[in-house]
RNA sequence: GCCCAGGUAGUGUAGAGGCCUAUCAUGUCGGCCUGUCACGCCGACGACUCGGAUUCGAAUUCCGACCUGGGCGCCA
């Protein structure tokens, strides 16, 4: 019976492994075949004098990342990598991997990050890029599992849409039959209508899609959103559920992930809630005198302004109180300021993670700031509907999966984070 | 969309007009080796993205194409 390699300890009396050849070092009448599985390495060691015959055959004809199965007894050794070797008295080779391999899985050379993505499966099979992998999965887990808790429902909206959301980012068009179509952008205005769909708390994590010809560690043109739209809920009780959120997966991975974050050399900190709350008008104050380029009330918080206030702020935080003039229609301005809404983006120090708000559940009032964004009702006719028949107050966020992971790890490129990117240039595999 | 940088064995690199029949490492193949863990030693194999130009001579300079990385804008 296969056991993992990891439950095999120097106390093991005999164990059958099957795994991956990662490396080999014959010394000549000794020879060290390194075994590893997702679990861990092994070491099985060959003593040429007295190993069975087929063994030595099977043995020679191994290649490095071929699969094998290998069975014997265990014994303690001190000398041998985790205090235990694997004596074969049987070892049969299951899948020859060919050589050369596309890139050295033992890294004792490195690979760039273009040639580990076009051999994503060897790339995978380094522990390293697995830890990102399951770190990835048990943060997805905790997202999941906290939003269930809290009794949200998940829903799956469609990706192929017939018009854009928010208007500014680009869109994928795609040939839908006779009609014109698009990759969705964000399932903001789906969230939104389950609002009115009285589904109370919904969330999705999904694919979006966003056709910017951007270049850059932090971008992807396939991104995985975490969405999530709360009835009678201001924009100050998702910012909360946010937090909680954030807290929560960082704890998870904390509390489970440990070999992983050791692989990695990552010591996590679990950011302390609540994240400060600053105003946009303070961020505009806190960057201005820390960047070259002008910087007014009004602008956009470029690259250069968010890293200044990233530096000042050092862990996560929210940026509130955002120009209704520079946040999406659907932005709730305040009753006694319109010119400000109750919108908020949740950064990290290297980067925005979030962004939500309170929406606009007024019919009317949705209709002129769609206006006032130069868009056309008309063609929103589907999502507006639902807001004459009794729109619940609401609000909600999506929060980028990939800039969490990456944050989390300090990986240098959003890429690290995705097992098959989508990026400017990147379709295969 | 704008801007910058770069394409050399399977992989990662050296190279700045003749010293290049191209460096080093890793790898692969063969040989030696009984405690390696980046095993060691000996030998072999394997590369200048493509096209054009300049030049007596181009991996190296110039032009174009293709491919790639990154910055900005925008965003998650």
């Amino acid at each position: 019976m296969r056991q993992p390699i990891a439950d095999i300890t120097p106390e093991t009396k005999a164990a059958e492994i099957t795994g991956w050849v990662h490396e080999i070092r014959d010394l000549g009448g000794l020879a060290f075949y390194v075994i590893r599985d997702r679990t861990g390495i092994i070491q099985a060691t060959i003593v040429k004098k007295k190993a069975p015959e087929a063994v030595l055959e099977a043995a020679k004809a191994v290649s490095r990342e071929s699969v094998v199965r290998i069975a014997g007894p265990v014994k303690a050794v001190d000398k041998a990598p985790g205090g235990r070797e694997l004596i074969p008295e049987t070892f049969e080779l299951i899948a020859r991997a060919e050589t050369p391999l596309p890139l050295d899985v033992a890294e004792k050379v490195p690979a760039e990050l273009d040639t580990r993505l076009d051999s994503r499966y060897l790339d995978t099979r380094r522990p390293r890029i697995a830890a990102i992998f399951q770190i990835r999965s048990t943060v997805m887990h905790a997202v999941a599992d906290l939003l269930y808790r809290e009794g949200f429902i998940s829903i799956q909206t469609p990706k192929v849409v017939a018009a854009a959301t928010e208007g500014g980012t680009e869109l994928f068009p795609i040939a839908y039959f006779e009609k014109e179509a698009f990759l969705n952008q964000s399932p903001q205005l789906y969230k939104q209508m389950m609002m009115a769909a009285g589904f109370e708390k919904v969330f999705e994590i999904g694919p979006i899609f966003r056709a910017e010809e951007h270049n850059t560690v932090r971008h992807l043109n396939e991104a995985t959103s975490i969405d999530v739209e709360v009835s009678f809920a201001d924009h100050e009780d998702v910012m909360a559920l946010l937090e909680r959120l954030m807290k929560n997966a960082y704890e998870a991975v904390f509390e489970r992930c440990a070999p992983q974050l050791e692989t990695l050399g990552v010591a996590l900190d679990i950011p302390e809630t609540p994240f400060p709350r600053i105003t946009y008008a303070e961020a505009i104050d806190i960057a201005a005198p820390r960047i070259e380029e002008d910087l007014r009330f009004g602008d956009d918080l470029g690259t250069a302004a968010e890293k200044a206030i990233g530096e000042e702020m050092g862990s996560h935080y929210f940026v509130v109180d955002w120009p209704t003039a520079i946040k999406p229609y659907y932005a709730m301005p305040y009753e006694n300021n319109p010119e400000l809404c109750r919108a908020f983006d949740m950064m990290h120090p290297r980067m925005e993670l979030s962004s939500g708000a309170q929406r606009v559940h007024l019919h009317d009032l949705l209709v002129e700031q769609i206006r006032a964004k130069g868009l056309s009702p008309e063609s929103f006719e589907f999502y507006l509907q639902p807001f004459r028949y009794g729109m619940p107050p609401h609000a909600g966020w999506g929060l980028g999966a990939e800039r969490v992971v990456m944050t989390m790890l300090d990986l240098a490129n959003i890429r690290e984070a995705v097992l098959f990117p989508r990026d400017r240039h990147r379709l295969t595999p």
